[in-house]
DNA sequence: CGAATGGTGCTAAATTTTGACACCATTGAA
DNA sequence: TTCAATGGTGTCAAAATTTAGCACCATTCG
């Protein structure tokens, strides 16, 4: 039985057993008086709340609040829950948004340094808000998540991106644009960029968007994009 | 240095320089040859994606893909998690809904099991589904979440659940009920209950609902919801 | 007061981890 | 072909860590 497995055990049985005494989980996981109660430093210092009791009738218990899980995310996973929730927010508000924001706050906290600040700055890009009632969503596209890393790229990198669109008069064009940040109106994602060749900024759903290129050579300035009252930086959302 | 710390190292030392040797790792954190390979074993057991080549000009080298977090959350905070992704989905389909899902997947397996099994038999009361656009929700009150221990206990223990109720001419009633079923058409929570006194099933708005209390005595047997096909089971979104 | 409880310090024993070595398979350059 | 550089495994004794036992302290309650 390694540390880890008899701490775990200890939290297991003060979980079912309410309260304990230091004794009786030594004798339940199979280990010294001194061993548990170094399993239970252990476990508060890993964050677990365990209140203690001295004297006659004390004993060990578990906050039942504290219970806790750990789990291992890919970047991306973690990347696909910000939005998810940010989103969220942004469409409905449900009573446990500030839980889902601080269960993420932590997830994010946890990220390694240099992928967090990739992830933070592509954050900075994106935008959530509500799509106005009286559109008709029930025939669009979705985006296709395989373009997304070439946008990541573009924006972290401030490189010109070249894109087919089309329109919704279903016109091609090839656009060579300087991507400045992405707006998500749930269902429907934007990409808002500078067109050099129109002088303005422009928007284009995602979903029209076909075979993103980064152009190598020409790099650009961020913009600032005048966005309305509505349409609020997902940063804010996460923190 | 513990085996995790040097183990932390040799995933930083190899995120930054790309590819390392063994030789050049062990060199690195101080260690044996042998006690870098083991480690290696073991981060690749953790889900590490570690690729290695063999012979001159090989090494290791971690799959940037595979860069990780880990977090520990509360239950609370996962159920929150877990309500807004699966919301999300219901209200509007996101490119990222699989990644998201697969996160949570994995935050869910790591919770403590009597956790998870509380959790998931009542993730299988919630319903999802999406609220007609022509409902003007702009007035709409939202949930208090203080509301949800009682309505968890009542949905866990089968208790019968006395509610006041206010309903949308205003009149305020008193009912004591058997909860069947949660249902979420975002922004709005309904209770789906079986009313006994009435012989049918209700659907309380549950930001009319208040001061909700347990009745210790009776218990109920569960009863089949008749959801419509738009309405779907959270728990598969989940999965 | 005394028994039952949580908590700490110390030390020797038990256990686990580590390093060293031999060895194998693969690769690419000489 | 040959050889050096690489990843990978098995074995075992040495090193390091963890554990149990013990003494002891503070607190609580009957």
């Amino acid at each position: 039985m390694t540390a880890r497995l008899r701490q775990d055990a200890i939290v297991r049985s003060l979980r079912r057993n309410g309260t304990s005494t230091v004794a009786d989980l030594a004798g339940e996981v199979g280990a010294s008086r001194r061993t548990v109660l170094r399993d239970i430093k252990a476990l508060r210092d890993e964050g677990f709340v365990i209140h203690s009791e001295p004297g006659r009738g004390g004993g060990l218990q578990l906050d039942p609040q504290s219970v806790q899980t750990t789990a291992r995310l890919s970047v991306a996973e973690v990347f696909a829950l910000l939005i998810s929730v940010a989103s969220m927010r942004a469409a409905a508000s449900l009573p446990f948004s500030g839980l889902a924001d601080a269960g993420l706050a932590k997830i994010e906290r946890a990220l390694p340094s240099d992928k967090l600040r990739d992830l933070r700055r592509f954050l900075d890009c994106l935008y959530v808000g509500q799509l106005s009632p009286q559109v008709d969503i029930s025939d669009m596209g979705a985006m296709d998540p395989a373009l997304l890393p070439a946008f990541e790229t573009a924006f972290l990198q401030r490189r010109h991106l070249r894109i087919q669109y089309r329109d919704a008069k279903e016109a091609v064009t090839n656009r060579n644009v300087e991507p400045q940040a992405m707006l998500i109106l749930p269902p429907l994602w934007y990409l808002v960029a500078w067109d050099p060749a129109r002088k303005g900024f422009r928007h284009f759903r995602m979903d029209r968007i076909s075979r993103p290129e980064i152009d190598e050579d020409a790099t650009f300035q961020r913009r600032h994009v005048p966005f309305e009252n509505h349409v609020r930086p997902i940063r804010d959302l996460s923190r």
